[in-house]
DNA sequence: CTTGACTATATAGTTACTATATACACTAGG
DNA sequence: CCTAGTGTATATAGTAACTATATAGTCAAG
């Protein structure tokens, strides 16, 4: 076609400066959302260079998650002041959108982190170690209560980690009470916590007893972690060291990077004293 | 379920705490990419609740870009050492994507602005006015070059909006220049640019004159443009004024924001000099 | 005047759900 | 013990936004 004439582009020509399918350009007229502005006798279509312009926004809509449906309800009565108004919507969401994007690198980095860690660890050895104060959102009470209360509790745990942002990446852990690692009871939790490396202001966290942690791993099915404690125990003795009020409990490979619960490890953290 | 046993959810509650559809939750189930631990002699799933992390890691994924069929494939032989290494591949895709999102961030503010700009002017009034030093990034030259040339200029401008992040949301706008003008080719262009309000460093840029300029704006169809070209030199006559080197054009309203050419409104900036 | 690259339409397939229909299971109140 | 109401299951069809394929017409170059 005939620069001079107007600068008409084919569907080839279009799709390709528009880095799409040409199919898709055809589906876009086909459903009346970008028509050529001309289409010659043998059914050729004809595109200006301008409507490159409005593919670019329509593409930035479908990108900000508008579908092709309600983009075509705006381009059917289009205005100044409407696409103002749509934008000034379209930069609420989208800066809500950068957000996630940047919770979602912290993750990742997190993840990374913490896979490097535990490549490095010997999950044989049982170490005594120091650990500086953590900052840890928890979950609500999870001692005796009842199967819905539990489903809810979790339910709710997980809401607040969605809405205040506060899903660091960090695994999942459970806390045992001192009582209860007593009576041998391991898996009676009462509380949910995850990590916060870099905590938000105005939450309220509980700040993990910092201090002396006997740490070991457990290696295979949760049914069996009493095995494991039982060797903690021993080497507490061995230490002349004291249970301590809590116990931590976090995965440290899980369903996420491992086949078999066999494979499974967990991290036991048990806060101890000198006797 | 009994919580204690094992603390499993049912389909319905799995489906509340990772916030779909339960419908997801079979399909997941179906095609094999995320199984209940559990199926009771009913046919009834009872997922664990660790399941749950897992779950939120397939989110990540497809959120990342992933297709289920692909995160299958990492699912069905995991391992500590391929999640590291997919993450660090997500991490690199994270961050591309975070850069986008910024752009399009200032994609949008800089609609915002400009619509909010072409609110305030009235079309019919003609100023002089001066401009500070604005950053342009150019095309090749489009003069006197064939239409198979013209596409490959627009093509390669286009590419390099994208590749280097250039498309800084201001319209596309085109030079021409003095000699043109002069015999009355308003249409025989020979550049395009897009303003960069924040150039970035080490690019070609070119530096537009800054100065005075003649501003008027021209509304209807580009062919009718030779009016207000009209308007425009009768203007500098009155005000004594003399043709500079370029003029350029740049879309306020176009197919964008308007349904009819008729409605369509040009920006002409008419580089002057004192006589 | 033919070859190869383009154009067109029509239709079917794809992904990741989502909705609907039908049937079976479980639990609490009368 | 019966029943209502909620839950579960499977099977099937529909959806959005492409994407691929098949078939046929068009056009420009050598």
């Amino acid at each position: 076609m005939n620069k001079k004439d107007g600068k008409y582009l084919t569907t080839g020509e279009f799709a390709r400066l528009c880095k799409v399918n040409k199919q898709t350009i055809f589906y876009y007229d086909q459903i009346g959302l970008l028509s050529p502005v001309l289409k010659n006798e043998k059914g050729y279509r004809y595109y200006s260079i301008h409507q490159i312009e409005l593919f670019f926004v329509i593409d930035l809509l479908k990108d900000l998650g508008m579908s092709l449906n309600d983009i075509q309800q705006y381009m059917q009565n289009k205005s100044p002041e409407k696409f103002l108004s749509l934008m000034y919507r379209k930069k609420e969401e989208i800066v809500k959108k950068r957000q996630e994007i940047e919770m979602k690198e912290k993750m990742i980095e997190a993840k990374i982190t913490l896979m490097e860690e535990a490549s490095h660890l010997d999950f044989h050895q049982i170490t005594l170690e120091h650990l500086p104060e953590a900052t840890l959102y928890l979950s609500r009470n999870i001692q005796n209560i009842t199967d819905e209360e539990f489903v809810e509790v979790i339910s709710d745990f997980i809401n607040e980690l969605n809405i205040s942002h506060l899903d660091s990446g960090y695994p999942i852990g459970c806390i045992t009470k001192r009582e209860k690692v007593i009576k041998g009871e391991f898996s009676n939790y009462s509380y949910l916590y995850i990590e916060q490396p870099n905590p938000k202001e105005g939450y309220p966290y509980f700040q993990a007893v910092k201090g002396n942690f006997l740490i070991g791993y457990h290696i295979g099915d949760e049914k069996t972690i009493n095995h494991t404690y039982k060797r903690l125990f021993l080497e507490m003795e061995r230490l002349n060291l004291a249970l301590g009020d809590y116990v931590f409990e976090e995965y440290i490979y899980d369903t996420v990077v491992k086949n078999h619960k066999e494979h499974y490890v967990t991290k036991i953290m048990i806060q101890v004293d000198q006797k």
